[in-house]
This record gives structure tokens, C-alpha cells and sequence, in this order.
RNA sequence: GUGGGCGUAGCUCAGUUGGUAGAGCACUGGAUUGUGGCUCCAGAGGUCGCGGGUUCAAACCCCGUCGCUCACCCCA
């Protein structure tokens, strides 16, 4: 018979990943924590039309990547492709915007029906922060400080770079986009196959292009900072002015436009060359429309979102890679019985203690190259002998291979002396 | 959705002009009957991705299909 595969795009993560998410996972919680952001647990399931409002009906992630279906009351479901739609419903629905600055953040898997590749799976990981209810240019640069302690946290400072851009107001987008249709149509003729298409439906991202003539073009199109209006510009200018005050490097790129419809103003992106072709680690911006445009009050907001599998590769990349093993490795050649109740006697004594008790008998041979295998850094054995003289020995398997015999009383204060850290409550 | 590369043991991979499948690592046992790592010996493990075709004979050639992977596209 056949066995059932897991789903294209859907992996799994094995034992020896899961180690380094778990770290990268609390090394995030906490650092949200300190910027004073509160987790919001939100479901994988909305109403499909949440996110074809907020984040637009062209965009490709709504128009063909959407795990969309209908459920047995006939409602149009989908499974979240992203989380500030989610956030944003759930604010509103809660009443969490009534106080300015509600600062939340969110994690979980996101589903998109994309052609897998490296960096991209149908199923993947974000983790996002969100701000709400404060219009100023001290969030956006908060949120950006955060985003470059967080690439420190983890050791990838070296690899990530930050541009960021602003888009406007959505009324200086739209004079602007004009303008910049007006300007190609022209050359329709000349742009590639993908960029024709992009002219139609977002116009901006064509500045995105890898094609080299598409690009000679796009170097002498308007500029949208020549259009944008003077609220938005000095918004601007101050964040520059706050992240060049905190001494965070960035790079300006007037191409900078993000996917999703809803984003103004600010938008910013953390970028790495390590990771092939999808190099985007982290992004966001500000989406001072969106909240209204779901239904609320009309509330500015700004967040960001960072792809967890992307910054896992990075991490194995820079050898912060994360490795689960045994502290002690029980080896039992007496009845089974007295090796659980010594592996119990040891877990109510020390919880924080990482106990393997060897399962399923064998020679003390077969049992101590297990014991090795493991990478337990302590063996304590308890035999025939041991249990008539009511002791047990323990064996350092890494260090100076020595081995000490203790009455089995003892062992509880010697482990505490070898590892000061299983005394912490 | 489009294109390139690749599917052989749990993993990484060999496999000659087509002649019925191998290595290393890992696993089990032994050398060493109460002690792992190094070494040696033995063992177990395979619908050669799947389906069809050509052939006396297919892992190998042909067609189809599924999957993986990289890139385009898209995006975190």
C-alpha cells in the first residue's frame, strides 16, 4: 500500500529543527515583551473577504494563492495568508483601539498556494508586531529599532540590511501611479512580458523588474517622492532624522513598494543576500487606511512581519543552530522497576533535569554506546550490585571519564553540584 | 502558472555498451558474558518515485505522471 504524503508546500519539522525554533520562538516573545508588545492569538481561519479588503483583489496573494473554500454553511472561507488582516478584525471586534497605542504582536503558520522553493513553502511561519492608534514617526522608528535588536538577538546582525521608502498618503499614491501609467504607456512596447501585465494591475512594482531594459526605462520615470505631499514628506524626514539619532544604518530605496494594498507612508524591508532569491527576511509599514477600511474607526497603524523559516536558515547558516540532548542517561540492568523509581525519584527531586532512562533492556554494552549516542554528558548505573547495595555509580561520558560509586541518597546533591543550574526553581 | 536540474537502503551517493543492485554513514549482534567513543567481523535493511511501452532481458532506452529542488513570478 501507498504511504499518505505529507502535502506539497506543507513539511514538516523535524526533532533536530525544532530545538532552534523553540529558541528563536522565546529569544522573540521576549523581546516583544520588552518593547512593551502583548501577544494576540488570532485563528487560521477567517471570512475570505477579510483579506481580499485589506489586502486588495489584484494582489496576487489574494487573486490566485488563497487556500479559499467554502464550509457546510456556504460561507467563503480561506486560510490566513497573512496576520495584520486577522490582527486588524480582531482589534476592531474588541474594542482593543479605544486606547491609543495598543502594541500587539502575533506568530503562527500562514497558508499560501505558491510553487514552492527555497524560502518559500505553502505553509510558513511569521512573526508579527503591530502598533496602533499613534500617526507619529516615533513608532516607525520604535518598530525599526526593535526589528534590528531582534537581528542582533539572534546573531545575524552582519547579514541583514534595512531600506526603507515611504509611499505617500493614498491620495499622493494615486496622482502619483497616474503619472507613472502615463509615463510608461509609451513605452509599452519595450517592457517586459511581466511588467505589461504589472502596468495594469500595480503599476509600482515595476520598479521591482530584473529585466535590464525594463530597468533603463524605469530610471528615468517619475519619482513618487516628488509627489508626495508635505505631511507625508516631513513624516518622513523625521524618521530618517530619529533612525539616524539611534545610529541605525539604512538605505533609502525609492523603489521600495510592498505587496499588499493597504500599506502608506513608511514601508521598510530587512534584507539578506544569503538566502537565494527570496531575500526578504522581515517587512512592513505603515497602514493608516486599513483599519478604516475594515470597518473601524478610522485608526492609523504600522507593523511588520518576518518569515520564521527564512530566519531559520540564517540562523543554521551562522552556526546558532540549536541541539536538544540528555543531561542523564540512565543505564538500568536491574529490574525495570527500580530504574523508574529511581528516574522518578530524580524528576521530583530535580524537574529542571533532562533524564533519558534507557527503555527495553540489553547489555550494559548496548546500553551504554545509547547512552553515548544520546550525547547525555552523565551516565548513572544501576545494575545487580548496585541495587543490593542500595547505590548507583555515575560516570562522567565526556570529561575525565571518571566514575564514582554513591549511595543512591546522594546522587540527587551530587548532580546539583555538577549542574548548579538544576538547583534554580 | 512558466523553465532548468534531480528522483536507487533511514541519510549522502556509486551503478560500465541494457544482463536481475553496491559503498560510506546510521541501525542490530559479536570480538570485550558489568561500561560508550577507536578498530575488526557479521547481520538486517531496496515495489531502483509511480504507470505504461520497446526488448529474450530495463535502475539504465522511449512516453506519461507524481514528487523534490533551483530560478522566473510573487512575497515574509
Amino acid at each position: 500500500m501507498q504511504s499518505i504524503q505529507s502535502i506539497r508546500g506543507m513539511y514538516d519539522i523535524l526533532p533536530d529543527a525544532t530545538p532552534t525554533w523553540r529558541w528563536l520562538e522565546s529569544q522573540l516573545a521576549e523581546l516583544f515583551d520588552a518593547y512593551n508588545f502583548r501577544e494576540i492569538r488570532i485563528p487560521l481561519v477567517e471570512k475570505a473577504d477579510l483579506f481580499t479588503r485589506a489586502i486588495g483583489q489584484s494582489t496576487d496573494v489574494v487573486e490566485k494563492e488563497m487556500y479559499a473554500f467554502s464550509d457546510r454553511n456556504g460561507d467563503v472561507l480561506a486560510l490566513r495568508p497573512e496576520g495584520t488582516a486577522g490582527v486588524v478584525r480582531a482589534a476592531i471586534q474588541h474594542g482593543l483601539l479605544s486606547v491609543p497605542g495598543q502594541k500587539l504582536w502575533y506568530q503562527g503558520p500562514m497558508f499560501r498556494h505558491e510553487r514552492p522553493q527555497r524560502g518559500r513553502q505553502r505553509k510558513f511561519h511569521q512573526f508579527g508586531a503591530e502598533v496602533f492608534g499613534l500617526p507619529g514617526p516615533d513608532v516607525d522608528a520604535e518598530l525599526i529599532a526593535l526589528g534590528e535588536r531582534i537581528w542582533k538577538t539572534l546573531g545575524l546582525h552582519q547579514h541583514i540590511r534595512l531600506e526603507i521608502n515611504t509611499l505617500g498618503d493614498k491620495a499622493d499614491r494615486d496622482r502619483y501611479r497616474e503619472k507613472l501609467v502615463a509615463f510608461l504607456k509609451p513605452h509599452f512596447d519595450e517592457l517586459d512580458a511581466d511588467s505589461q501585465r504589472r502596468l495594469e494591475t500595480n503599476p509600482l512594482r515595476i520598479f521591482d523588474s530584473k529585466h535590464p531594459q525594463t530597468q533603463a526605462i524605469m530610471a528615468d520615470a517619475p519619482r513618487l517622492a516628488d509627489t508626495l505631499g508635505s505631511e507625508a514628506h516631513e513624516h518622513f524626514r523625521q524618521l530618517r532624522e530619529l533612525l539616524d539619532a539611534l545610529g541605525i544604518q539604512y538605505r533609502v530605496n525609492s523603489g521600495l513598494v510592498r505587496g499588499l494594498d493597504y500599506y502608506s507612508r513608511t514601508v521598510f524591508e530587512w534584507i539578506t543576500d544569503d538566502l537565494g532569491a527570496q531575500g526578504t527576511v522581515c517587512a512592513g509599514g505603515r497602514y493608516d487606511g486599513l483599519v478604516a477600511m475594515q470597518g473601524g474607526k478610522d485608526t492609523p497603524g504600522i507593523g511588520f512581519a518576518m518569515g520564521v523559516e527564512r530566519l531559520i536558515d540564517l540562523v543554521s547558516q551562522s552556526g546558532s543552530e540549536q541541539v536538544q540532548a540528555p543531561q542523564v542517561y540512565l543505564v538500568c540492568q536491574a529490574p525495570i522497576a527500580e530504574g523508574l523509581r529511581l528516574a522518578e525519584d530524580l524528576r521530583d527531586a530535580l524537574p529542571k533535569l533532562r533524564l533519558a532512562l534507557h527503555l527495553g533492556g540489553g547489555s550494559f554494552k548496548s546500553q551504554f554506546k545509547r547512552a553515548d549516542r544520546s550525547g547525555a554528558q552523565y551516565a548513572v548505573v544501576l545494575g545487580e550490585t548496585e541495587v543490593a547495595e542500595n547505590l548507583c555509580q555515575l560516570k562522567d561520558l565526556r570529561g575525565e571519564k571518571s566514575q564514582e560509586r554513591l549511595p543512591r541518597a546522594d546522587l540527587i546533591r551530587r548532580l546539583q553540584e555538577l549542574m548548579p543550574a538544576l538547583r534554580a526553581a
